[in-house]
Parts: C-alpha cells; structure tokens; sequence
RNA sequence: GGAGAGGUGCAGGAGUGGUUGAACUGGCCGCUCUCGAAAAGCGGUAUGCCGCAAGGUAUCGAGGGUUCGAAUCCCUCCCUCUCCGCCA
C-alpha cells in the first residue's frame, strides 16, 4: 500500500497515476474516511484517557463509589465510540489497499502495447519446429498423462528433458551464488496475511490466480515472490545489511483463470512450474541500481545460454498493483517471429514491505520502509520452451548449450 | 492427531488486578577516566497513531470477555518445547 500521509499530500497525482495504470479508485472518498477515522480516533483517545485518569485515582486500593460510576459511565461512552471504529478501518483499508504503487517517471504510459522495448540482443532466426512438437516426438513430455492424472495444463517432463531443465536451474544458481545470493527453499504454500501483502488477492471471488487449501488460510504459492517478501515481515533490519540478495527455488502454481487471448501452447503457460527467483531488500536510495542489476543477471544469464531476446520497460496499465517499475526480457520465438515473455523484474518500492511492516533502521536511529525487488533467475518450463525453439537441429536432435553442458556430462547434443 | 509445559522489550529474566512501557542482568550506543585499550563509573537504548509542540493513546503471541482499572482473571485461536502416535 502506499503511504497515507503521501496520499494526503499528493491526492490528484495520487488520482491520475491509478487511473494511468487502470485502477478505479476514488481517492476523495479515501480521504474523508481517513478524517472521520482520525476524528474519531482523537475523541476515542480522549476518553481512554479519562477513564486512565479515574483509573489511576484508585491505585492503591482505594475504591471510590463516585470514582467508579464515573467510571462505569465513561467505560459506556467509550464501547459506544469504540463501536464505529471497525467499520471505519474497514471501510479505510479496503478503500487504501486498492491504490497501486507510483509509478517511476520512465515508465510508459498506455496498457500492454505501449511497453518499449530498450534493448535488443542476440540473431533472431526465423523457422523452427513448435516446442511442443519437437518434444513430444522424442518423448520428452507428456500432456495427456498429466491431464489424466491432475487435469488440463498440468505435464510430465521425461528423460533428457527433465535433464535439460535440472541443468539449466544448476547453471543459473552456480551463477547466483557466485554473486553472493544466499539460496533458499521455501514454504510452498503461504498464509493469506503475506499472499495479500506480497499484492496478490487469494479469494477474492474474481482474477484469482492461485489456488486456495481448502478450510486452511494457505494458497499454493504463485512464485517464491511471496515466500520471500514475508521472510521478513514485522521485522527491523539493520542498514549495515542491505542490500540482501536472496534466490529461492520453488514450483509456481498458477490457475491461469484469466488466460484468454494469452499465449497457452505446451510448456508455455501451465499450471505448475519451476522457478529460480531473485529477491532483493535495499535501502530506498539503493533500489534503481540493484534494480538495473537484477536486470543485468537475468541478461546474463540468457546470453550465456545464447537465446536471443530484447527487454522491454512495461507500460503503466500493464505492472500490476506493487511495481513502480517493471522490465521483461522477452526471448525470440523463430516459431512465430515474434518475442515473448521469459523473465520479468520488478522494483516494488515500499509498496510491499508497507503492507508487510518491513522496515530498516538506520545509523541515526531512524526507521523507514525497506524497498523490495524482485527477478526471475530461470523460469523454467519456458526456458525449455525457448531453448527447443532456438537450439532445434534438423534431424530432430537439440544442441547442448555450451554452458549447460557441464551438467549434462558433457553432451553436446540431446 | 493426543497429553503436558510455556509464549514479556535486542537477549536472558522478574512481575499479590491499581505510578509496570514494564524490575534486574547482559548486549549495544554515548560520555568520564586513559597515549590508546581494558576495567570502572555515569547516562541512554521499542514501535504505531494523533499533535507544531507539550503531551495523549495503543501494543507484554493474536482475537474476544470480566472489571472503575488487565501483562496479571476467563474463553477461543496461533506458535514453541517435552512425551506419545504417525511417518521421508
């Protein structure tokens, strides 16, 4: 969420920026519940007060009969008072939870189609065998069985596939841990308190993506995202540490609800899949560098596999509620001559850590909101799907890349 | 899942229902002393909200309740530990 006081002070920017990112939210009206809330908090306060007063008028254990109907009538205009508060906090948190974050100033304007793309790398070829086509010949994955046994979009990765998808997340954390991450598992599975804070909405009726426990408050996690964002939550953390760099490991489960119009094919939208996830927690000042460094790893990383790929800077309509700033690298399908999504990265500000009460303090002493970001490392079924899709060979056979050979003993081709 | 014991500030650890936001010890920070350091002494050391401030208010796992007054009593839930069961 953001920052009240922010909104009390920047309410017309705070206005256009939701709405620049699609959001209905009427500020104004957060506004006055916010008074009332204040107004009524005041008079509450004064009372309590009050009633500490009489209070502290018997300490001893001199009981008063004045003393105590004078108490006994302030503890009634109190529970009156008290009474209309949950409904104003109600009111005032539904009302503040539905802003999104600010955006950066560099971040497009406009919805999906506006996003700009700020780099290119790599020869995109044209023509090549659909992913799903090239694996199922050589057996190397099974829809039908995994509709069989979990249901439409769920899958087995077979043989050198599987493999293929071990080496890759091998690859990718040998780098991390070169550059200081610390690796972590994580709870799969998250209450509702850090799913709703890490900006995600279990159980709201409509665009729900994650799948709920029945008679549990858990949802299966979508990214290991939100594991790590309430990693600390309710926590002070001392400056001196940041930035912390962490990479989890985690299946990702998504229903996918609203995937209409979406790209689905094969491995690349399912309901279930691998990830190696980069997280960051920095200081406000720090987060634009580690941000633009999450960025380079993930170019790093994709390079070194040799999959050819622009990035692009997303469009404001398209973030989602948490970022103010989010980047995508897209690789080059030569299936379809066109780019599409591998791995995003986003600086969420203080958005999340808010929601969370993560803060930091600082050598004055002072405390603030840390900053969260966070990067796909590999996300896997579509690491595969973009590896078929550019590594393919004629004969039905798929090249090795160079630097995934070491975890495949040294093949060179699959 | 069953039985028992617990959950207090940075950490240990007190706390007859009434100056307890919280003793005491340790840690940490500052100062004094010292050429420095150690030791010793003195002082400081939670966070949210409202307020220009003074100050007020809330928080002793969470949420309810009893009471003029709750860290202290009652209820529900969560978590930790020990034992049992079950298992990788």
């Amino acid at each position: 969420m953001l920052d009240i006081r922010f909104i009390r002070d920047n309410a017309d920017a705070v206005q256009q920026n939701a709405r620049s990112r699609g959001y209905n939210v009427d500020i104004a009206k957060l506004l006055a519940v916010d008074s009332d809330r204040r107004t009524l908090r005041q008079k509450v306060d004064e009372l309590r007060e009050k009633r500490n007063q009489n209070a502290a008028k018997m300490k001893g254990g001199a009981p008063d009969a004045t003393l105590i109907e004078e108490g006994k009538q302030l503890k009634t205009d109190l529970a009156e008072l008290e009474a209309k508060l949950p409904q104003l906090d109600k009111d005032y948190d539904s009302l503040l939870s539905g802003i999104p974050n600010m955006n950066f100033e560099d971040v497009p304007l406009g919805g999906e189609e506006d996003s700009v793309e700020i780099k290119k790398w790599g020869d995109a070829k044209t023509g090549a065998v659909d992913h799903l086509d090239f694996a199922t010949k050589r057996g190397w994955v099974d829809f039908e069985r995994g509709a069989k046994v979990a249901g439409a979009k769920f899958y087995y990765l077979k043989g050198d596939l599987a493999l293929l998808e071990n080496a890759i997340f091998q690859f990718a954390l040998d780098l991390l841990m070169k550059k200081n991450f610390t690796y972590m598992t994580v709870p799969h599975m998250v209450n509702s308190q850090t799913a709703v804070g890490t900006g995600f909405a279990p159980r709201s009726s409509d665009q729900n993506d994650e799948y709920n426990i029945e008679n549990e408050d858990l949802s299966l996690i979508a990214t290991a995202e939100m594991p790590l964002t309430g990693y600390y939550a309710d926590e002070i953390l001392d400056a001196a540490q940041l930035p912390l760099f962490y990479a989890g490991y985690s299946p990702s489960y998504r229903k996918e609800a609203g995937a209409a119009g979406k790209h689905t094919r094969g491995l690349f939208r399912v309901h279930q899949f691998n990830k190696l996830e980069m997280y960051a927690y920095t200081l406000p000042e720090q987060s634009r560098e580690v941000h633009e460094k999450l960025l380079g790893i993930e170019e790093e990383i994709w390079q070194a596999i040799g999959v050819p790929y622009h990035i692009i800077n997303i469009a404001a309509g398209d973030l989602g509620a948490p970022a103010a700033k989010k980047y995508d690298l897209e690789y080059w399908s030569p299936v379809d001559g066109t780019y599409r999504e591998l791995t995003s990265c986003s600086n969420c500000t203080d958005f999340q850590a808010r929601n969370l009460n993560i803060r930091v303090r600082r050598d004055d002493g002072s405390v603030e909101i840390v900053h969260t970001l966070n990067g796909t490392a590999v996300s896997l079924a579509r690491s595969l799907v973009a590896i078929i899709e550019n590594f393919q060979n004629p004969d039905g056979t798929l090249t090795v890349p160079e630097v995934l050979r070491p975890y495949l003993g040294g093949r060179t081709t699959l």
